[in-house]
DNA sequence: CCGACGCTTCGACCGCGGCCGAAGTAAATC
DNA sequence: GATTTACTTCGGCCGCGGTCGAAGCGTCGG
């Protein structure tokens, strides 16, 4: 029957160690350039354009032109969500040998994942808002309480979009360095956004890590008790 | 950086054909012998004996001996969702080729997708539960209404299990037929298991696919309204 | 105890695809 | 225009891994 062949064609495409290296770097949520990609999957260049061309030509990644540069990014959620259910079926297994993989501490501590925070950060931020009901959090889909609508409103987190979407939006997120959830979804994406833009954090440059700032370090600690 | 090699070697193990098919064909939810899978994905019993060696190590598929058969089946729910995600991913390309995927009309019309219902029965009912305010369905998760925990409760879907765990076990998951969602999580398979009780719904012979008794029928009628 | 069946292991074949060096294009800088 | 930078295309090398035939091993039925 049916559709195997188009599924094995795209994980095929995430099958390859230096592919799986591109995306996991795009997983950042930035757009990044095809030298930049080069180094992260640490291959040659020549190697590289091959890559990006068939992981275009799927549609798992995005390309903008802007000058004499590339930008590539994941072509959506939907490919993010996609390397996460992965990644979390990979590190179920049993011990795959993950030897020194010794990430940074700067990553274990607090990163982005695609759109939302992760790492100690993450999830300190989950188990902070469950503790005082803000949020409910199942196997498989997450729940704002009124109590946290509130919360979140009052921190200036913008919801709106969400909200005339449907009222369910918050997903949880295996981390896999805390192998604990943490919260995704639009909400996690919307408060990861406001504290960008209260400059709470700021990104590391040519990583996912991130560092929270002393007047996030604060806010933090006011609206959720929570230091990191 | 990181745990790429973990998802490409996962990815890559899905990256090929025949095993693609036999994980396809292991959505269905039930246990099937190495034999069937090799029918399934058209390569020799040999070839399929290592593939299975392969899903095996990598926890991907458990094993289960009885007699002289061997009975595979997903390792989990977790390994149900990464293939739904990739298949996810998969659709939305540019038209890949689907040439004469002409699935079966028993397909389109009525199947499980791991443990609840899709195609067109399942994307009925989430439409009819819907309708009804029973059930709110979110781009990522789902809820259910008071008045759709005193349906489910009244046609005798047992939920016990998942309320203990916390209220929100409905997930939206893409119908690949349909292009719609059906109703997937603890609550989706709740109530597949519900109907399969109550001999409304039974399974075809060596397919995913399923049909509906006359006496389903009857009961999807007087529940939902639900004609199909 | 023998044959049939279900499944796995071994070995050899071979083709697909990842890889890089070299050369080509296109944009920015001088 | 000439040079540098960013990226792609081409071509050839090479090895990993999917494939099946043949043989081995355990289980069931008579």
């Amino acid at each position: 029957m049916s559709n195997a062949p188009q599924i094995a064609e795209v994980a095929a495409l995430v099958g390859d160690p230096a592919r799986a290296n591109m995306l996991i770097a795009l997983l950042g949520g930035r757009a990044l350039t095809a030298t930049e990609l080069s180094n992260a999957a640490g291959v040659s260049p020549q190697t590289t354009s091959g890559h990006l061309g068939k992981l275009s030509a799927a549609r798992l990644v995005v390309l903008m032109k802007q000058g004499r540069h590339r930008y590539y990014r994941l072509a959506g959620p939907q490919v993010a969500q996609m390397l996460e259910s992965i990644m979390s079926v990979a590190l179920d297994g049993p011990q795959r040998y993950q030897p020194k993989t010794r990430v940074d501490e700067q990553m274990r501590h607090a990163r982005t994942c695609y759109d939302h925070f992760a790492g100690q950060l993450g999830v300190g931020v989950a188990d902070a808002m469950i503790a005082r009901d803000f949020v409910v959090l199942g196997v498989e889909a997450g729940e704002v309480t009124t109590a946290g609508m509130e919360f979140l409103a009052r921190l200036g987190v913008d919801l709106s979009g969400a909200q005339a979407k449907r009222r369910v939006f918050c997903r949880p997120c295996l981390d896999w360095t805390e192998r604990r959830p943490h919260i995704g979804g639009t909400v996690g994406a919307a408060f990861a956004q406001r504290c960008f833009d209260l400059k709470w954090i700021e990104r590391i440059r040519d990583s996912r890590a991130i560092t929270i700032t002393p007047s996030g370090r604060r806010g933090l600690m006011e609206a959720l008790s929570l230091s990191i």
